[in-house]
RNA sequence: GGCUUGGUAGCUCAGUUGGUAGAGCAGAGGACUGAAAAUCCUCGUGUCGGCGGUUCGAUUCCGUCCCAAGCCA
């Protein structure tokens, strides 16, 4: 690899608020640059076996663009952000060393600050310790897990609310696993990558309202194409309601239709307010987040496409 | 046509023994360091259906009209 040259290459990211025609437009981006490659900023997307309410890109829509680290980890698996940087890390390296230019897609900000802004170095969370934390959780509540937090670790405790358990969890996890504290971890945070530099992030940014229209549809289609039998085979096979993958949208509202606890009307009612709420809080995240470009519109709209190429000088 | 029960925030409703009102949901804004499609924080002025009357003061009481649901003709 000439490591002048890929010194100036640019790699791309299209990002924004889920049903904003990302995967079109990236797969426009790769067409146009000629050589472009797509990898995957999804957290649901990488797994495989969960499809219908996943958006994952059909082999049509690919149009051909080679697409990564998606459709390759095992439902049952807990894949975290920092594996996926890994993943992504490598998928960037071995794309540029064929010459080819990787765009990233999806709409999962933490995993894209993860890739330009590493995580500190840690051991791989302890499940085990994970578990008895979450019983204690369940049995004394909350606030009682913060209590111990704020003995061990006050600065972490006062960066976090009582009630928002996975970080105070998180915290605990990481000073009974390490002896150190989360807080001061923190600050350790790795040197970015090569590469962060050279990163053009686009996020699409979709009239609210007809966001909201396209995901209640979208959310009907998916139960309409099958969803509920889809989560049925899944839990036949033995996939278990508490995976990752059966959490997503969708799934986990299936999964409560099919333990008895809500009606199917309701299950597709929360979903829509599920992905409602979650494309709200990505345009939260994505305002953000430093060293992007926004763009208007949806990324299926030819204007939007336009001023792209226009930015791009392509 | 008569009777009954309702008409209060986008929706479902609570409430004020008369001093212009508050919950849940929806929605909005925000946080985010290995669970991130997760998790959490903050935000409630609306001719209290219209018009009159009583009253210092009415969304609250009275009258009347309109609308909705139910019952009786």
């Amino acid at each position: 690899m000439d490591n002048n040259s890929s010194s100036e290459n640019p790699i791309y990211a299209i990002v924004g608020p889920t049903a904003s025609g990302k995967t079109e437009l990236g797969v426009e981006l790769a067409l146009r640059l000629g050589g472009g490659e797509v990898i995957n900023c999804d957290s649901v997307q990488i797994y495989k076996e969960i499809q219908i309410a996943t958006a994952k890109p059909s082999t049509a829509e690919m149009k051909g663009v080679p697409h990564h680290l998606i459709d390759y980890i095992p439902p049952e698996i807990k894949y975290t952000a920092d594996n996926w940087a890994d993943d992504a890390t490598e998928k960037i390296i071995e794309i540029e060393s064929r010459g080819n230019i990787p765009i990233l897609v999806g709409g999962t900000g933490f995993y894209l600050r993860t890739l330009r802004e590493p995580l500190f170095d840690a051991p791989r969370t302890d499940e085990s310790l994970r578990a008895r934390f979450t019983k204690i959780r369940e049995k004394k509540g909350a606030d009682y897990l913060y209590k111990i937090l704020q003995k061990v670790d006050k600065k972490s405790a006062d960066k976090n609310f009582p009630r928002d358990y996975p970080r105070v969890q998180r915290a605990l996890e990481v000073y009974f696993q390490t002896g150190e504290k989360l807080s001061e971890l923190q600050q350790m945070r790795r040197e970015p990558p090569e590469f962060a530099m050279r990163m053009k992030v686009f996020v699409l940014n979709p009239p609210r309202d007809i966001l909201y229209k396209i995901i209640n549809e979208r959310t009907l289609k998916h139960f309409q194409n099958g969803l509920v039998e889809e989560v049925q085979m899944l839990r036949e096979k033995g996939l278990k309601d508490e995976t990752t993958a059966l959490g997503s949208h969708g799934y986990k509202r299936v999964c409560e239709y099919l333990r008895g606890e809500r009606s199917l009307e309701s299950a597709i009612e929360k979903t829509r307010q599920d992905v409602r709420n979650y494309a709200k809080r990505q345009l939260s995240w994505f305002r953000r987040e430093k060293n992007i470009i926004w763009l208007d519109g949806f990324g299926n709209e030819e204007s939007v496409q336009r001023k792209l190429w226009e930015i791009l000088n392509l």
